[in-house]
RNA sequence: GCGGGCGUGGCGGAAUUGGUAGACGCAGCGGACUCAAAAUCCGCCAUCCUCACGGAUAUGUCGGUUCGACUCCGACCGCCCGCACCA
């Protein structure tokens, strides 16, 4: 006998056990087509989040879905385990990264499970691990080998109180986040990828990715940032030799040229810098802004004329000002402008502030030129050349190609003037980071050979355990005996990379290794390779759209191309990929401004609204706006006590209902318990419908009746329209089909006036309540197999397949046509599926509604869109 | 600064991708069951006019294309995200 209410808290461990005694989520059937569902896997921070809760749920969805479908489907997860949180975690509570890392993962781990993901965790990684990360060193020297590895001087944001390299969000107004010192940028000499080398193909093939969003196409395509250009070299007004050469992508608009701007780091700048000392303290103001381009970006437009003047390239009695100007970077182009006030809106401002003038150059098309005055906004769109002597009239593409021609020709110092440049903006990758907590870059830098590689049988270069954090700096290369070692080709003192590498390398290549994720002798085999890549779906957060997939882009090319096996023959590591939105939360704070947790209030609802109280003090609450959960806003929930109150079905069917995946959702008590009701309530619809079900695997009666057809028809356009929903990876509307399934069998069961019930009836209701259970497994897997095995099933749901939906039950004989009149609907007729236009039409016009509306006016046009709709316009 | 996204009832959203705007849920209101409550079940629920039938207005704002626009185009307003050492 069936208990009176479902038991999650019972039920849920029953199931998991029973689904990892059977390994059924292990897999390995070549005779399977394969499917590889991958979620970014997360940083072990030592607690999941709901936005964890979300991203899992989905890719479960999708895994036990194909599952169903007949895939052989990997499903991996693992740790991005190292980091600097761990190193932050060490100096504040002393307890060893590795130490607090692997206790996070453990903790981790249990969480996940108890969400009954359908994960193989007999694939788990952890690219702490030394058997991951030897293999990641091993990628990196092999690169090198190939030519993808560089190793040259940037700049990095120095905190020189805390002996620290700081990430742009450490530098706060010029200042570091902790010490509260005035961040200076210093030169380092660091590893780099060269990612540079991949830009046109990187570029090009994203018009492959047709399963990737649009919009982070757009955002890789415009962070790559392809630009056709010239290189035009300025002569330096009396010195011979001297010259400036700048990369402009509208040479067109050369007279209008009023000045040419220097990066505050060019080396001309540093030359005239150090014998002018103000030139120099401003270029030293210039340097605490930060290195991030948003913040550079964003300051004021400063500059210094540093006295210097430069030739116009087709006028030698005309000279141009050079200044050094705090907006042009160095990392882009020449690190050299020249700027056009009237068509550039930045050197517009920095015009105006240094009273350099702005003559327009370009005309849009109806203008008088004479009357073209620029004031605020400097104009960047299309017209025709003026002011411009031998330009004036041309297109501003025409006069582009005109320019390029006559500097490539005429002659500066021997070489031609102008050369045609294809710009990008996609730098190479930096990887060298100056910490602890990351994979170690096997160099080993020798006096006399230089830069060695560590020998392949000295991998992996192992992390020191025994480090200490109490003073700035990098622990490795304090550590009194790491670095030091002999020369693997001389055997001379030498000295290790005390380097890591970015923690963006551990992430770039672990689908990979998930595909072989226990091989000691290369980071995969290359036939695994083939079976499993590309990843089928990959889902994550929008905010790696960028950085995260173009290195991983870039990792699958230079794997193949460094002897590491193509991915299936395919390029791409991620054939499919969806970006999830963020599951967001209401804000409270006290009267005192504090932050107050959810957990922490009582709310009431009454005809004012809703208000929140303190359970301990009973003082009141602010309710404030939704916002990103985060611990310092306290409006964080957490998992556990959610699964623990209402079981993981329900958080499950929680964060996939109400939102679109790929937007937002706003966490509420209502909802979870909404989603409480309906797990419920398909656990007591499925013992009603057992009640009047015909046995299991009782076969179907020759004929049915009207009200056992209706529950077929329902059943089957369930079928077809939750798959197609899961498909297409709507899985709120996929969670709204079953609950209209459910809504119309419970309609069907108040129906029902005798029992027990023919055998058409019972056959049917029997294949609802199968059905209901198949339906809604990816989604709450644990209360769908309770109630597939109340229907009498030996077999678990991960052992069953897909329904199949009869296209003879999806199909409507009738359809419910919406007639308007002039596109205001006025009626509605049902029709036959195969009505003739004459009959609808008929019957559209004696419509008591559209004879109405049409006023007695004469008809104009009759409009039927087939199956659709009926428009007749008077 | 540059780039990207979003905007529909009291709330989250749906809309077969140019064809009935508001599916499904949350909240609310009314009812059944109960000694009572919880749970559950049934019904109502965009706004305005109308007893009702019915009608008018509605997808951020303004304009355009179309027989027909939440959907396409243009301008504007508001909010959110990314910008290379956070992961």
């Amino acid at each position: 006998m069936r208990p009176e209410r479902y038991d999650f808290a019972a039920a849920e461990p029953k199931w998991r056990e029973i689904w990892e005694e059977r390994q059924a989520f292990a897999c390995g059937d070549p005779q399977k087509p394969k499917y590889y569902v991958l979620e970014m896997f997360p940083y072990p921070s030592g607690r999941i989040h709901v936005g964890h809760v979300r991203n899992y749920s989905m890719g479960d969805v999708i895994a036990r879905y194909k599952r169903a479908k007949g895939f052989d489907v990997l499903h991996p997860m693992g740790w991005d385990a190292f980091g600097l949180p761990a190193e932050n975690a060490a100096q504040q509570s002393g307890s060893h990264p590795a130490t607090w890392t692997y206790a996070n993962i453990a903790s981790m781990r249990t969480q996940l499970k108890s969400m009954g993901l359908s994960l193989d965790w007999s694939r788990e990684i952890a690219t702490c691990d030394p058997a991951y990360y030897k293999h990641q060193q091993k990628l990196f020297l092999d690169f090198l080998v190939h030519g993808l590895v560089d190793r040259k001087q940037s700049k990095v944001n120095w905190d020189p109180v805390d002996q620290t390299v700081l990430a742009n969000e450490q530098v706060v107004d010029g200042r570091g986040w902790r010490s509260g010192a005035l961040v200076e940028q210093r030169e380092l000499t660091q590893w780099f990828l060269r990612i540079g080398k991949y830009a046109d193909d990187l570029l090009a093939s994203l018009d492959t990715l047709e399963r990737w969003p649009e919009k982070v196409r757009l955002m890789q395509r415009n962070w790559i940032g392809r630009s056709e250009g010239l290189l035009v070299r300025f002569a330096l007004a009396g010195d011979p030799a001297g010259e400036i050469e700048v990369f402009t992508t509208r040479p067109d608009t050369l007279f209008g040229a009023k000045f040419v701007a220097l990066a505050p780091d060019h080396p001309l700048a540093r030359k005239a810098a150090s014998s002018d000392p103000a030139l120099a303290a401003f270029a030293e103001e210039c340097r605490h802004i930060g290195t991030s381009v948003a913040a550079i970006e964003t300051a004021e437009k400063k500059g210094y004329d540093t006295g210097l003047k430069v030739v116009h390239p087709f006028d030698p009695s005309w000279t141009l000002p050079v200044y050094v100007a705090n907006f042009i970077l160095m990392d882009y182009g020449t690190g050299a402008i020249f700027g056009c006030p009237a068509h550039d809106q930045r050197d517009l401002d920095f015009s105006r502030a240094y009273g350099l003038g702005a003559t327009p150059v370009v005309c849009p098309e109806g203008v008088d030129p004479s009357t073209l005055v620029i004031g605020e906004t400097a104009f960047d769109g299309e017209g025709r050349l003026v002011n411009s002597r031998f330009l004036d009239g041309l297109t501003v593409a025409e006069a582009k190609e005109e320019a390029a021609k006559r500097l490539e020709t005429a002659q500066l110092h021997g070489r031609p003037q102008g050369e045609r440049k294809i710009n990008y903006k996609l730098r190479d990758w930096g990887i060298s980071r100056q910490r602890y907590w990351g994979c170690p870059i096997p160099i080993i830098h020798c006096p006399d050979c230089g830069v060695v590689p560590v020998p392949d049988a000295d991998l992996p270069v192992k992390l020191p355990e025994d480090v200490s954090f109490d003073r700035p700096g990098n622990p490795l290369d304090h550590h009194p005996t790491w670095k030091h070692v002999a020369c693997p080709k001389c055997g001379a003192a030498a000295r290790r990379e005390t380097d890591t590498m970015d923690t963006f390398v551990d992430s770039s290549w672990y689908y990979a290794r998930f595909a072989d994720p226990h091989n000691a002798a290369a980071p995969a085999d290359p036939e695994q390779l083939a079976r499993w890549l590309p990843v089928d779906q990959y889902i994550g957060g929008i905010e790696h759209a960028i950085l995260h997939l173009l290195y991983s882009r870039f990792f699958s090319r230079a794997m193949r191309d460094s002897g590491h096996g193509g991915h299936g023959g395919v390029a791409e590591p991620f054939a499919g990929l969806f970006t999830q939105g963020m599951v967001v939360h209401e804000t409270y704070r006290a009267a005192s401004g504090k932050w107050i947790a959810p957990t922490e209030l009582r709310f009431e609802t009454s005809e004012t609204g809703r208000r929140a109280f303190l359970i301990e003090t009973g003082e009141e609450a602010e309710i404030g706006s939704i916002e990103k959960m985060s611990k310092s806003k306290r409006n964080t929930v957490d998992p556990d006590d959610i699964i623990a109150s209402y079981g993981a079905d329900t958080a499950r069917l929680f964060v996939l209902s109400d939102s679109p995946p790929d937007r937002d959702v706003v966490w509420t008590e209502e909802g979870v318990q909404g989603a409480s009701r309906f797990v419920h309530r398909v656990w007591r619809l499925t013992g009603e419908l057992a009640n009047v079900s015909a046995p299991l695997g009782a076969s179907a009666p020759a004929e049915f009746g009207a009200a056992a057809l209706d529950i077929r028809k329902a059943t089957h356009r369930a079928i077809a329209a939750v798959g197609d929903t899961i498909e297409r990876l709507r899985f709120n509307t996929a969670i709204a089909r079953i609950r209209e399934f459910a809504n119309e069998l419970t309609s069907a069961l108040d129906k029902i006036e005798t029992t027990p019930v023919d055998a058409d009836l019972a056959f049917a209701f029997r294949e609802a309540a199968e059905t209901l259970a198949l339906l809604i497994a990816p989604m709450t897997p644990h209360v769908a197999e309770e109630c597939w095995r109340d229907l009498g099933h030996a077999e678990p749901i991960v052992a069953t397949p897909w329904p199949v939906a009869d296209a003879a039950l999806v199909a409507q004989e009738t359809i419910v046509l919406p007639v308007q009149v002039n596109g205001k609907k006025r009626a509605e007729i049902v029709v036959a599926h195969d009505a003739s236009e004459a009959v609808i039409r008929e019957e559209a016009l004696s419509q008591e509604g559209v004879v109405r509306a049409m006023e007695g006016k004469p008809l104009k046009k009759f409009i039927l869109v087939p199956k659709r709709i009926v428009n007749v316009v008077v």
